[in-house]
DNA sequence: ATCATGGTATAAATCCTCTCTATGACAAAG
DNA sequence: CTTTGTCATAGAGAGGATTTATACCATGAT
């Protein structure tokens, strides 16, 4: 069997006319060199230099061989200088998964940071349903997720990252609600305003309500945070909404909080992650940074 | 240092995505595999591939790396296939230097069976006066050279082939002088026809009658056997010929031959090779044949 | 001629790397 | 809960590559 170590040596050889030579640049003696060509002519059942008194001469085989050669150790070479380059994170790619909320109020202020300190690195950021999500990281297409939990972790490993206080929020037309505790029962009266139908949200509020008797029925259903908030500090009805996400209104009156009954129980966020696949070099210093916030 | 080996493991492994299948193709066990994956890991300082439960697989990094590897060693493979055709005399190349006497009624019959008998060897003839063709097996643009001997043997190995008997030869004009044997001064007294001044038959001719006290001063040069043997049957002279050459034309009576007071002295012919370059797997039965017969 | 120089080949001992055996750990599937 | 298939690891071992030392050869200078 042809050793592919012999091909470095021969090139060497070939390139330097001279044993001696080639045996110095690549740091071993004259007589490992002689005996590798040796080898490698035996294998192959030809000669490739002629030996002459002041040095070697390829041999027409050894000619033909050496544009083979030299191409191959050529593209090996490229091949190194390209995961060097990844390496150094510049052909990195991290591709982060996450529900359109959680990717504007949790997630980009991460980001922002990240992509200051690792700006070759591009950013690939995948909108969609949780389940969505964990099928897109078990099959390889995410780097990681941010989801609400509990997430089905079939494959996959959930690190917590920190709750999310949901609550519900009114604006001015419902002022007369902020003096008092509603239950359960009194909010599924009220019009409600909810994210759609298999949003994680909607799933978690409809299983609550359950929990507590109750339906949970919104009279309109929309797409985003925002929206929500404007609906609700228009008047339209009783917003579901994380807290957190919604500071700005409250602080500025267009939006208050009611008190309900029973607390509403706080939502866990985390982070998937494949439970085999280690992680790209892109992604580990991502992963490592969210995860040292909030372990 | 990168071991190519590892490259071929890292081929087999990538393909087939586990390392016991990678392992039996390369006919070695299932931790050698698994080491020289680590060996190159480390030595590349990324992770290649991903460890699953049902096997291995390509990471960004190592996907990257698998088809400059893929390339390498195809290439590889290619020169392999390239040698092997050649050793099969496919790709061979036969350089032969020679004068046009000697390739006319030396070489061409050995040239003729040896062409029946490897047809994909390309002959290459090289016409050519003597110090040329040894100048040219020195600089290894011949593989070897028909000569006439002696021959400076600068750095070349001389076999002698055989010996030429050279004559003066004339047509019906001089038919009177048959009968007679004649001196070297008389011979230097007729019309004489010879090959140019510096072809090896001329210097030949001087240096014999120089030796003999007289000159070897023709007439009439000419380039070649045949315009010299035309020219002499004509009656335009006496021509210096070896005696071999003229064979058809003394049967068919065209031309007799003289009878000299002291016989022409026999001249070698020789084949020049290089003394130290080997010869090419195309010139090597070739010249075998040649020393076989008269050695 | 003789010697010095610069090159390769060879022999034998050594060393190191790869390979193997044996085993562990783990996940998936039955 | 066992079986099966997978990779990782440890330790022992073997064998090939490397080194050291030397021979050999051609060349060119003394």
């Amino acid at each position: 069997m042809i050793n592919l170590e012999w091909y470095r040596i021969f090139l060497h050889t070939a390139r330097t006319g001279n044993l001696t030579h080639a045996a110095k640049e690549l740091y071993v003696t004259q007589p490992s060199v002689s005996y590798a060509i040796k080898q490698l002519e035996a294998e192959l059942g030809v000669t490739l230099f002629h030996r002459l008194s002041k040095g070697v001469e390829l041999t027409e085989e050894g000619k033909a061989l050496l544009g083979f050669v030299e191409e191959s150790l050529a593209v090996l070479d490229a091949g190194e200088t390209r995961i060097a380059a990844m390496k150094r994170l510049g052909g990195g790619e991290l591709r982060i998964g996450a529900s359109q909320s959680l990717i504007k109020h949790v997630l980009l202020p991460h980001l922002n940071t990240f992509h200051e300190e690792y700006p070759d690195i591009r950013i690939r950021l995948s909108p969609g349903k949780t389940n969505i999500i964990l099928q897109r990281i078990r099959e390889g297409q995410l780097d990681c997720g941010l989801v609400h939990l509990p997430a089905a972790g079939e494959g996959l490993t959930i690190h917590p990252l920190g709750e999310l206080q949901d609550g519900f929020f009114a604006g001015a037309p419902f002022r007369h609600l902020a003096e008092r505790t509603l239950s359960t029962q009194e909010l599924s009266e009220l019009p409600l305003l909810s994210f759609s139908e298999d949003s994680s949200t909607r799933i978690f509020a409809e299983q609550w309500f359950a929990a507590e008797h109750s339906a949970f029925e919104p009279d309109i259903e929309l797409g985003s945070v925002e929206l929500l908030a404007e609906f609700a500090s228009e008047g339209f009805g009783i917003a579901l909404l994380t807290r957190a996400f919604v500071q700005k209104e409250l602080a500025a009156g267009r939006l208050f909080e009611l008190q309900t009954e029973r607390p509403v129980p706080p939502r866990a966020i985390g982070l998937a992650l494949h439970h085999e696949r280690k992680l790209s070099l892109a992604a580990r210093p991502f992963v490592d940074r969210l995860l040292e916030n909030a372990p």
